[in-house]
Formats: C-alpha cells, sequence, structure tokens
DNA sequence: TCCGGTAATGGTCTACGTGACCCGAAGGAG
DNA sequence: CTCCTTCGGGTCACGTAGACCATTACCGGA
C-alpha cells in the first residue's frame, strides 16, 4: 500500500442483460440475487463481490459473475464507478460497475440452479444500495449504444437470421423497427454478413443467416467504442 | 470497513483540456504536473491524488484539481476506472479518472503558478503509470462528445461568437470547418440563443455574441450526457 | 475618401441516410 | 392448390449536412 490511501472496501457489481420469452415476445431481462446479509439482508441486488489482491477490475468481475451466477458473458464493459461515501449503511463501498450482455441458451442453462431470479428490466425496482440507479443507467447506455454499435449481436449465437438480430433490436429499444428499413441499414453498416447457409424448419421463407463481423482495429490498447482495456 | 476488501490505494486522476494560443491557432492544451517522488520520480503525469475517507469521488477530483494546479473546471464527468494490479510499481493502486474543461481565462490566471506545464494535446508522450493511455481515450471521447453534446460551451466564457465556437471545434477535431455550414447546424440545434450584443473592436464585421442554453432536464438523477450524478 | 481584404451571415444545390410503404418470392399448413 | 406469413428487394418523400456562392460590415491603407 502506498499511502494515503482511503478507508474504503472495493467492490464490482454487473448489470447481465439476456434475451428471454415473455408474454410471446422476446424481452430483455437481467439476473439478480438476493441478499443473505445485512446491509440489505432479504433484499435484490446486482450480482457482485469483492475484488481480490491480485487480479484486474475485468477479471473481478468475470469471476464473482461465475460464482454468484454461472454465467460467462459474451460482452463486458466497465460502465461506472460509484463512491458517495454514505452508500453503504456499513461502511465506505466503492464500487465498479460492469454491463454485460449474455447469449440466450448460456442465460438458460443457469436459469434454474444458483440463487438467481430472471427479471424483466422494466419490473426492475427496490434493490439494495443505488442499484436501481445503476440499472437504469446501465440501460440508458445499451439503448444508446445500439445504435451506433453493434453490440446486439452478443445477445445472439454464431450465425443468426435478420429477423432474428432486429428482435434483438426492438427488445432492447422497446418498439417494433420495419424489417426491410432495418434490413437495409444493418446490411449496410457492414456489420454482418451474409453466410450460404439458410435457417429451415421454420413456418415461411427461409431466412438467410448472417455472421458478425468482427470490426478492424477492435484489438490494440482499446476499442473505441468500449473504453481503455487496462 | 465491511470486509473482504483489496488492499488498494484509491487514487483520483483527472484529464484538464483547455484552449490555448500556440503557432498562431487555438489548439487544446493540458496541464502536467512533474512528479517529486517515487514511483516515476521526475516523470510528469495528471494532475490527481488520493480520495479522503468522507468525501465523494468527483468532490476528490475537484480538491485535487485545486491543490495541485488551482483550477476550478467548469465541466467535470468521471471517464473510467484503471486498476489493473501491475498499474504502480510500489502497490496497488486504482485510480478513477475524470475529464474536465476548463475556460481559457482560467487557465491563463493559473497558468504561471503552480509546478504545472500546459502541453498541447498532440505533444503529450512519456507520462507516469499508465496516463499516456488515458489521455488518449479522454480525447477520444471529447472528440466523440463535441459530436453530439454542447460541451464545448465550457471552454469559452459567458458569450461568444459563432467563430470562436467553431475555432473550439476545429481546435477539438483538429480540422477546418466550414462557418456557414457550422453556423446553421448550431443555430438549428436549439444549443444557444443569440444576444443582443455584438462583439466589436475586431478588424472586420463585428459577430453577434451568443450564450449557451441550459438544456431541459439536465437536472435530477442523472444527466443522460454525462452519467449518474452519484 | 475610397478601396481592398477578410470575417460574418444568409442562401442554394446536391448527396445521402432513413422512415413509410409496396410487392413479388418462398416455404409450410390446411 | 390455396392461403398465410415472413423474407427480401424496391420506390418515394423528407430532413440533414457538405460544398459552394453572394452579400454585408468593418478595418486599414492608399
Amino acid at each position: 500500500m502506498v499511502g494515503g490511501a482511503v478507508t474504503a472496501s472495493l467492490a464490482v457489481s454487473t448489470v447481465i442483460f439476456t434475451l428471454l420469452e415473455h408474454e410471446g415476445a422476446q424481452r430483455l431481462h437481467l439476473p439478480l440475487v438476493r441478499r443473505t446479509r445485512e446491509p440489505f439482508d432479504g433484499a435484490e441486488a446486482l450480482p457482485g463481490g469483492w475484488i481480490a489482491d491480485d487480479e484486474g477490475l475485468e477479471e473481478a468481475a468475470r469471476r464473482t459473475l461465475v460464482e454468484t451466477t454461472g454465467l460467462r458473458p459474451s460482452y463486458l464493459e466497465q460502465l461506472y464507478t460509484f463512491g458517495r461515501p454514505d452508500r453503504s449503511p456499513t461502511g465506505r463501498v466503492v464500487s465498479v460497475i460492469y454491463s454485460a450482455l449474455v447469449r440466450s441458451p448460456e442465460a438458460a442453462r443457469v436459469a434454474e440452479v444458483h440463487n438467481v431470479r430472471w427479471a424483466p428490466v422494466d419490473e426492475v425496482r427496490g434493490l439494495a444500495f443505488d442499484h436501481d440507479e445503476v440499472v437504469a443507467y446501465a440501460l440508458w447506455r445499451l439503448r444508446a449504444k445500439v445504435g451506433y454499435a453493434q453490440v446486439a449481436v452478443h445477445l445472439l449465437g454464431e450465425t443468426f437470421s435478420l429477423g432474428q438480430l432486429r428482435e434483438v433490436h426492438e427488445a432492447v429499444l422497446g418498439r417494433p423497427l420495419d424489417p426491410a428499413n432495418f434490413r437495409r441499414r444493418v446490411t449496410a453498416s457492414g456489420a454482418v454478413e451474409a453466410t450460404d447457409e439458410h435457417l429451415t424448419g421454420g413456418r415461411h421463407r427461409p431466412p438467410r443467416l448472417y455472421r458478425a463481423v468482427v470490426p478492424e482495429g477492435a484489438t490494440g490498447p482499446f476499442q473505441t467504442t468500449a473504453g481503455p482495456a487496462a
């Protein structure tokens, strides 16, 4: 320890988004864990935990995610750091918040185990600490980001139809999109590339399958859409 | 302390941007302080310091800014939190980075005092810790933000001509902008409102002075362009 | 006093992205 | 074979932004 530091506990929490069937449509959900100790014993909270001595911040986010929910996200980015002195009634806690996307099959795989409830995003209320505010901000960021970055593909599998991708955008934005215009925008953006395969077994015309294009220069010191890698 | 926390020191650092005359044009500068102790003794670094027990993160950023440079920013937002375990050779340090804008007169006021050097942004290299990377990311964010939010006004005074505002955008983006198109875009956005005054004393046609419009709904739990208020 | 230079300001023309809307194509279900 | 629905290609209208032109207003020098 260098000296002069504040006496605070350092934690990570993660807002995890995934798509689950709800009332006949794909809707955005996130996992909540029920607290079993003070403060806020019995209340629901975002998954998270303490940062270990020898691990980085993102590393800590991934580890606590596996420990508390069993989930391995396909996308993870730092969101914001909360550090009001009075955030926690039992002592000072500074929380680095991450935002994550999880593919639906992965979410379904762990839906039954762990002490986890999947809540539709617009029904999330009454969380411990300031987590209500955190969720609202994460949702706002995701909605903004889906407009200019191809983050939505991380909620789907390796290949997908443009109809599926459109459903993801509709679930995130909470409003219907015109299929033809959506197709035009996405294909023109170069964010996806067509494969030779089609999705068969549906009841109607089989859609062509597409694959996400990994953007150039996404490696290196930092991705220009998410933040530094450090 | 709640328990389980990592043994890390919590620091804030701030990337401060301002406009200064350099080689005949307004160019973006930032203040650097020279370190007087290990690690990186003698190297330049971003202004910052330790977070105190009873202060919030943004509060700590403002305090350390005044202590190390005397500057009071007109705009301040949280940027990113760095926490790689090996960032500092002398022990673990987690740094919450803030990004700030300072009006030119304020910058000139403190340019002579303090242990501060004003460096043009594109000549910043060889900083202590991972601060080179931090500056690059802050600059990328500022350039992106100037395109969709009216942050540039925070680099100018109470009133300004559209030519001055255009110079700010040119300095931030590093490329010339068409004066007529810039005027049309800015006035149509409603981000500024005209005053009845004109800037006299120039060599040419006296430009009308404008004032920044405070956006509706910028108060409340969080500003949708900067992040949560907590 | 007049004139040239330059910035301020207003306007036009065009390219482009996007939403609204249309229609044929392709497959399953009855 | 017919109907229903989605896929996927197209048109049209409109709003925004860049390129570019014209006029205005001031200073400083001839």
